[in-house]
DNA sequence: ACCAGCCGTCGAACCGGTTCGCGTGAAGTG
DNA sequence: CACTTCACGCGAACCGGTTCGACGGCTGGT
């Protein structure tokens, strides 16, 4: 079932078939029928792999991303989820790059073997060396987040130092003074996330302006950690009375802890961040909170890809985000005194 | 920088360059080196279209999934990201299938254009016309689930009966007399999921069995349904107990719900179902379920599809896990009244 | 010294498409 | 009627690998 029988079934020369396919020269109605007849009987479709080599596109993106840990974050995956939809609108398909041990491997197979035409990037870092890489060989790219000198390259990312500065004033307004930060792993910080250095730096600019006490915290990527650093937070200064969040996925910890703690929310404690609504909606009480919107970064990310594709002379393009933050029912005032922790069991129901 | 550069550039033949990559056949220590030499130089990868195209093999898997609904579940994406580490542990590579509105076009696509050399299947329907025409065209493929009839063919599925019955007997044996199911949404029950059918059938059976009082419910992907579902729940039958879910997305809403009626999770009512351990210990108090062991799922179905590519005659194999159920902290003893409900503030910080 | 046998290498064909240049027959024109 | 023009279709080359058959040179046995 390849060009070559279905040639000989219709009566013509292979290349015939060839532009009766792709209409790139005028062929006769005549034999455009017969061709598609023969076409349609044996249900002929055209290899891809010939097809790539023949015209040296895949027709494929390549979709990396590190192993940032053994699971997944809930954002990570909202972007591969709306990447894979977009890319399918522009009749790409999605290559999922491994994210075994050594990533290095299977990242240099993707572009080394050309089996994709382009890539997105996912979990940047400020100082990313496959970006670096992937701007030295001019090999099309756009990353979903951006470094420390974006300058110049494509990428799609969220304001992450603005929206954690908009997080402490919403608490600053709301009277808060004590208030922590709880970001991501603390080897994820070492190693330059970006969302979690710029959303620390936004974090500590902004209550250094308005005055506030803070203290700051890395906390791993599951619930059994967030309650373990929320218990560390209240150890180190009992009077904290709110707190900001990167880490949607320690954030059932973080609530589970406050309720251990005999802390209400919002009563007695407030809770903010930046978190996908999905998550922000699924906590009670519903998380106020700046909301990751991950399909719309997916999708614009393969917009940006498919234009640097068609038009590889066209300058590099990026999209900025500041979602606003979302009024959802885990802020409030702060109390006029500290509440005590009363071991009421109905409030350990958090 | 083809195999015809390096061959010239080595003063060989481009079949030799290939026979000492490939090792096919002897090749001498001098001439071996010599071309290695220069492919370390120039950095040669192979060209993977042009490979695949030669040996009829293109090293990757084609991960298919059907649009659910326009967003994914945590089970689903758990599933994406262990295929894609199993997968490249064995050096295959992962393509997702677009799950655009008309999946066929890239199921088709997948398989006719000869993008994979097999596939993985989420999603299962008992009746499954996409496993229909895989096995009709004998195309090397392993399902995650399974259909009404799985004989002689290849899956990895979960045994939702038996893990439904078990959360019925549990509740049972703690003393609840009257359960409520909340199952996927109405249209995938409709649509014939396996998941939701095999589960239904097994609570059914199993609160008959036990001569239990129950009622049914579908309940949308996500938290606000699962609180206007649990509404439902105890307005049809306030002297409800307990519940079975199977639906993860909307555990979250289901909880808010019950905190908002002033049931107290345990003491006034009890939750449980098969959810994965991530989300069971994300909400407060931790879910007592049966964990979906997404990540040895997905390994196992790449396992068995690399047997199957490796070995095309081996009779088909299956794996049918039942995970036992994880005691946490959401099931209790049946009160012996039935608790009023109070609407007490801390209570309703659920 | 001669031939068998083996090792290492080469050239050519092939995988299944795309594309370029050319030939051929029919239509159009003076 | 001879000549250009054009539409259509064909054959061959190419994309970058793999693989098969053959061949030259070296070794070893008699």
């Amino acid at each position: 079932m390849n060009i070559g029988e279905i040639a000989k079934r219709a009566g013509v020369s292979r290349s015939t078939v060839s532009y009766a396919l792709s209409g790139k020269r005028p062929v006769s109605e005549d034999t455009r029928q017969k061709i598609q007849r023969v076409i349609d009987e044996l249900g002929y479709q055209p290899n891809a792999s010939a097809r790539a080599l023949a015209n040296g596109r895949t027709n494929t993106i390549g979709l990396v991303f590190p192993p940032a840990g053994n699971h997944y974050t809930g954002m990570q995956l909202d972007f591969i989820g709306s990447v894979t939809e977009a890319a399918a609108a522009y009749d790409y398909d999605v290559l999922l790059s491994p994210s075994g041990a050594d990533s290095d491997r299977s990242f240099q197979r993707l572009l080394g073997e050309r089996r994709v035409d382009g890539a997105i990037l996912m979990e940047i870092r400020l100082a990313d060396d496959r970006l670096d890489h992937l701007a030295a060989v001019d090999f099309p790219s756009v990353a979903i987040g951006r470094t420390a000198h974006p300058e110049g390259s494509w990428w799609v990312g969220l304001d992450h130092t603005a929206l954690a500065a908009a997080c402490v004033h919403h608490l600053a307004d709301l009277g808060h003074r004590r208030i922590a930060f709880v970001n991501r792993p603390d080897q994820l910080l070492r190693a330059g996330y970006e969302s979690a250095h710029r959303g620390l730096d936004g974090f500590t600019k902004a209550a250094a302006e308005r005055g506030l006490t803070v203290r700051t915290y890395c906390c791993g990527d599951d619930a059994a950690a967030g309650l373990a650093c929320l218990e560390r937070i209240l150890h180190d200064d009992p009077a904290t009375t709110a707190l900001v969040t990167l880490n949607e996925a320690a954030l059932g910890g973080l609530y589970r802890g406050l309720a251990q703690a005999g802390r209400h929310v919002p009563r007695d404690f407030s809770v903010t961040g930046v978190v996908a609504s999905r998550w922000a909606e699924t906590v009670t009480p519903q998380l106020t909170a700046a909301d990751v919107p991950a399909e719309q970064m997916g999708r614009l990310a393969v917009e940006l890809l498919v234009e640097r594709l068609d038009h590889p002379d066209t300058p590099a393009r990026h999209h900025l985000l500041t979602p606003p933050i979302s009024l959802r029912a885990s802020t409030a005032p702060a109390g006029t005194t500290p509440t005590d922790p009363a071991p009421d069991l109905g409030a350990a129901n958090g």
